[in-house]
DNA sequence: TAGATTGTTAATCGATTAACAATC
DNA sequence: TAGATTGTTAATCGATTAACAATC
């Protein structure tokens, strides 16, 4: 299993290297690569042992064969299916960015506890009621949940998506979650984040006055 | 220098001692609050040691003294001040996000480079052109810069920003973005993150499957 | 007192970096 | 060939966990 940390570094250089792809460049140095992603040119490196891609003395890597072979250690052109529950502010900015933005990842179904947002659609994604998930999940095979709600309830939704087969979520409320073993989980929690930029923007600027 | 995940877990746990004082329990033991948190009991003991409060054998910690002890180290209660930079979807969630929920960060300006969007006012906050920026900094002492802008210029925003002064960056768009030392930023690449829950859900079935 | 938990140090684990023989 | 870079192993660094004397 490659780790986790890897594989963001992966998806990242797999970004630059597009770019290196648009420019033409036909081949590039670990120590060029680590000059446009920040990352040290020996971890480039050891990540790349995972994708089993090699390059050479000479030239470095061949740009658009070690593209590839990410592209297809991370499946990035298989469509991911994914629902979402929690139709406020943040929950629609997701929908409409992934509408937009996101080919290889479609909305099929948003849930809300309000009544009055069921039964329409939002940037292409029909609104069910909460208490339809594991009725909709039933015909449905969902590969990521993600999780929108304001507050409170964020640990019986991904309960219940988890029940219903559902390998891989994120939960951007601010209360976090806990899953099972054999379920991936990215807990995305803004507030928290903001308290702790807060916290060492102030540590940083206190030890500048000094 | 009290180490980053330390913080990030502190300031779970303040949320967990309020709720705490919310149902008025006096003290709690390390292994409920590892029960509550999903930390180790080992683990919050020593996050513990960084806010010198002690707990003692008999009942734990004692959780109004804990909880303000905590307050006090993180100083949750000064108000930080912010920009936004880029008014699309995401930063109009979360422009709205802050007006509402959060009582000690306040978003003293937007930046946009669409004319069609300045001079107007945004959850409370004015909007400014982007070549405003230096301009309007000048005069405000800013804690923390917000990059909401789609793609592609967030470097060029985040330098300007750090030129002006600011010590924390929450740069939402999907180029990861480099600062110098002294400064306290956070990546969250929303991209990146679907990317990854993505693969390893799939990794998840897979291994379900065989 | 006996039993459980704390605060803290030592051991372990995992991830990053340094080093270098093999290679072009 | 000489020089630079690769792939990979060993060393280092940092964070988590285990262990346990001190304590209530």
């Amino acid at each position: 299993m490659i780790p986790t940390k890897t594989i963001e570094r992966l998806i990242i250089l797999k970004t630059i290297l597009q770019k290196l792809l648009d420019t033409k460049t036909p081949y590039v140095f670990s120590r060029e690569l680590s000059k446009l992603s920040g990352y040290s040119a020996a971890q480039i490196r050891r990540d790349l042992m995972s994708v089993g891609y090699a390059g050479n003395p000479k030239n470095g890597y061949d740009v658009s064969g070690l593209f590839t072979q990410i592209e297809k250690l991370l499946q990035t052109k298989t469509t991911s299916s994914m629902i979402l529950v929690g139709v406020g502010n943040l929950g629609r900015a997701v929908l409409n960015h992934f509408s937009r933005l996101q080919p290889n990842f479609t909305i099929r179904a948003a849930f809300d506890n309000d009544i009055s947002k069921i039964d329409r659609e939002i940037s292409g994604a029909p609104v069910y009621h909460i208490s339809q998930i594991t009725e909709v999940l039933k015909h449905e095979t969902i590969d990521i949940g993600i999780i929108t709600v304001p507050e409170s309830d964020a640990q019986s939704i991904a309960t219940m998506l988890v029940a219903s087969g559902i390998k891989g979520l994120i939960n951007f409320s601010s209360e976090p979650v806990h899953v099972p073993e054999g379920i991936y989980l990215e807990n995305i929690n803004i507030s928290m984040t903001f308290k702790k930029v807060a916290y060492f923007a102030r540590m940083l600027r206190q030890e500048e006055e000094s």
